[in-house]
DNA sequence: CATGAATGAGTGTTCATTCAT
DNA sequence: TATGAATGAACACTCATTCAT
C-alpha cells in the first residue's frame, strides 16, 4: 500500500503556505524554498504537485478567488438587493487581517498581470464575474424599489467596482488611514449616492 | 560646474530608462542591465549614479511623480474649483499611452511598496499632497457657490481619490473595457454626486 | 518457487524497458522514473530489483549482449566457415530496427563506458568474444579451402571486427546514408579482400 | 577603458577547458562548474561567452574539429596520393594522448548526438567533408598510377572511412590492445587491400 | 568617469534514492 | 512486495554588484 497522502489536501496546503508567502512578503520575496519551507515540506515536493512554480502562484490566486466566493456564498445567503450587495462589497474590502491579505495578494498579482498574459485573463474574468453579482443586486434593489428606476445598472455596478478597487488599494496601502470602520462608512456613502 | 549639469542629466537618462522598463515590461523583468541597455550605456555606469537597484527604482518613482506634478503645473494655470479638480483627476488616469505607462508604473510600486517600508512612505507622501490638492479645488468649489456648503470636503476627497485610483486599476489591466473617454465620463458622473 | 519466475519476469521487464528508453532517447534523457513509466510500473519497485540506476543500465547492456547471442546462435546453427562469418557480421550491423536499436544502445554506453571500468569491462569482454568467434569461422574458412592458408586469422579478425564497428557508427549516425543493402554491400565487398 | 581582455582568446580558454573536462571524464560528469573550474574562472562567467551550457559543448565539438583541419593542413603540405591518404587517415586514429582526447569526446558527441538534431548535422558535416578528402587523394593515387583505374573512389572511401572509425573506437575503449603502432599496422594493412 | 569582465549567491528545477504505508 | 510521496543535493542559469583597467 502507498503511503497514504490526501493528493487535494496536500495541494491545498501548498497552495495556503504560497498565499501566505506573497501576501506576507510579496511577489519578489516569494521563492519555491520559501514556500516549501511555509509549507513545512522540501523544496522538491512541490513539483509533486504543480508542473512549477507559476502554476503554484496561479493557483494560489485562483485559491485566494474560491476562497472569496466560497465565503460571500455563505454570508449573502437570503440576502436581497441593497443589504446583499452593501454585504459583498465589505466583503471584499481590507477590513480585517484574512480580508488584508486578500487584497495584498492581489494587488501583488495586479502588477504580475501586466506582463503575462495569462494572469490577466485570470483577472478579466473575476472581474467580470464580481460586476454582474454587482449588477444582479442592483436589479433586485429596482426591483423591490429600493432605487431609482432611472438607475443604469451597468454603469452604476462599474463605479462601484471602481470605488471598492480604490479603498481597497488605499487600505491596503495605507491601513492606518483606513481602518475597518473608516472602509465601511466609506462604501456607506458611496452606497447612499445612488439615487432612491 | 558643467561636470555637474552632464551628471544629473546622466541620471535624468537612466531613471527615465528605468521608467520605460518596468511600465512596459514589469517589476520583476527589470534588471539592471536592462535599463542600462535601455538607457544606451554600460551596466557598470549605473553605480556611479544610484547606489544600487533599488535607488534606481525609488528615483524612477520620484521622476514619475515629479513629471506628473510638473505637468499639472502647466495644465492646471488659471483653473480653479470643480474645473481645476477635474482636469487634475482627468490627468491621473490612463486616458493615453503616457500616462498608462505612468500607472502601469505605479501599479508595479505598489506591489513592491507592500514589501517596502521606504517605497511606501514615497507613496503615503504622494497620496497625502494628492489629496490635500483634491481638498484645495473643493474648497474652492464651495467658496464660489459651485457645491454645497455643506460638503465634507476631506470626505469627498477621500472619496474622490479612491474612485479615481479604481478607475486607473481596472483600465489598466483592461485597457479595452476603458477606454479614455469611457474614464472621463466615469469621472464626471463621479463628480456629478458632489452635493451642489 | 513461483516467487522466482516472477522476480526474474519482472527484471526482464525492466531492462527491457530500460533498453528501449536507453535506445531511443538517449542516455542523458533516461532517468528512472522513464524507465519505470516504460515499464510499467512505479519508480520505487526498479529498487527491489536493482541496487541502483547503475546497476540497470548495467543489466540493459548485458540484456542487450545475451539478446543478440541468442539470436545468433539460431541464426547461426548449421552454418561454418565463411558463410557463418559472414550471418554474424550482418547479423550485428544495424539493418532494420531492431539492430538499429541495439547500436543505438550500444553507443550509448560507449560513451558511458568511457568513465565507467565496470562498463568498460563488460564492453572488453564481449569485444573478446566477438573476436575469437570471427577468428573461428576463419579458422574455419582456412580449413575448408575457401581462405588462403597464408591468412593471418588474429588479424583478419581484428580488421573485420573495426570494420563493421565503422559501418555500425556510421549507419547509426546517418542511416539515410547506409540502408541494410548498403552495409550489406560494403560487408560482402570487405569479406571479398580476404585472399582466397 | 575598460578591462582588456582578448575576447575570442578568453573564449577558447573555456572551449579548451570543456575539452578537457569532456574527453577526460566525460559527458554525463561535464558540469558547467567543472568546465568553469577546469578554466580557471567562476561560472558566472561562462555565460559572458556562450549563450549556454549546450552552446559551450557545440563550440567544444567544432573547435576539436577545427584543431584537427588545422594539424592537418600542416601535416598534409607537399604531401598527394597515397601517402597523403595515409598520413591524414593515420591522423584520425588515437595514436597519441592528443588524438586520443579528440577520440574520446568525439564519441561521447556522437551518443548525445543520437538525440539532438543539431549535433548531429555537425558530425554529418565533419564526416562528409572527410570523406571527400579521402577520394581527393584516391583521386590522386589514380592518376598518378599508384592505384588501379577501376578502383570505385567513393566506394573506397567509405570502406576507409568506416574502417578508420572502427579502430578510433576500439583503440579508445580498449587502447592498451591497440597501440599506435598496432593501429598504424591495421591502417597500412587495410591500405594494402586497395587495388594496385 | 566609463567600461564590461568577473564574481558568487540565489533561483527554479530535476532526479536518484529512501521509506512509511 | 509495491507504492509514490518525500528528500535534498546537484544542476543550469540569472543577476546585482564589484573592480581592474
Amino acid at each position: 500500500m502507498p503511503k497514504l497522502v490526501d493528493h487535494d489536501e496536500r495541494r491545498e496546503q501548498i497552495v495556503a503556505a504560497a498565499r501566505r508567502v506573497v501576501a506576507s512578503l510579496g511577489m519578489e520575496a516569494t521563492t519555491v524554498r520559501r514556500i516549501a519551507t511555509e509549507a513545512g515540506c522540501s523544496s522538491g515536493v512541490l513539483h509533486h504537485y504543480f508542473q512549477d512554480k507559476d502554476d503554484i502562484l496561479l493557483h494560489a490566486l485562483k485559491s485566494c478567488h474560491a476562497g472569496i466566493h466560497e465565503r460571500l456564498r455563505r454570508e449573502l445567503a437570503g440576502l436581497h438587493g441593497l443589504a446583499a450587495l452593501r454585504a459583498m462589497l465589505l466583503d471584499t474590502l481590507p477590513i480585517d487581517a484574512q480580508r488584508l491579505a486578500e487584497t495584498r495578494l492581489e494587488m501583488q498579482f495586479w502588477a504580475r498581470s501586466l506582463a503575462e498574459p495569462e494572469l490577466i485573463a485570470v483577472y478579466l474574468h473575476e472581474s467580470s464575474v464580481f460586476r454582474r453579482a454587482i449588477e444582479r443586486y442592483l436589479g433586485e434593489a429596482l426591483a423591490d424599489g429600493s432605487l431609482s428606476a432611472f438607475l443604469d445598472v451597468a454603469e452604476a455596478a462599474e463605479h462601484l467596482h471602481a470605488f471598492v478597487d480604490g479603498i481597497s488599494v488605499q487600505a491596503t496601502l495605507e491601513p492606518s488611514r483606513l481602518p475597518a470602520d473608516r472602509q465601511a462608512q466609506m462604501l456607506d456613502d458611496g452606497l447612499a449616492t445612488l439615487p432612491r
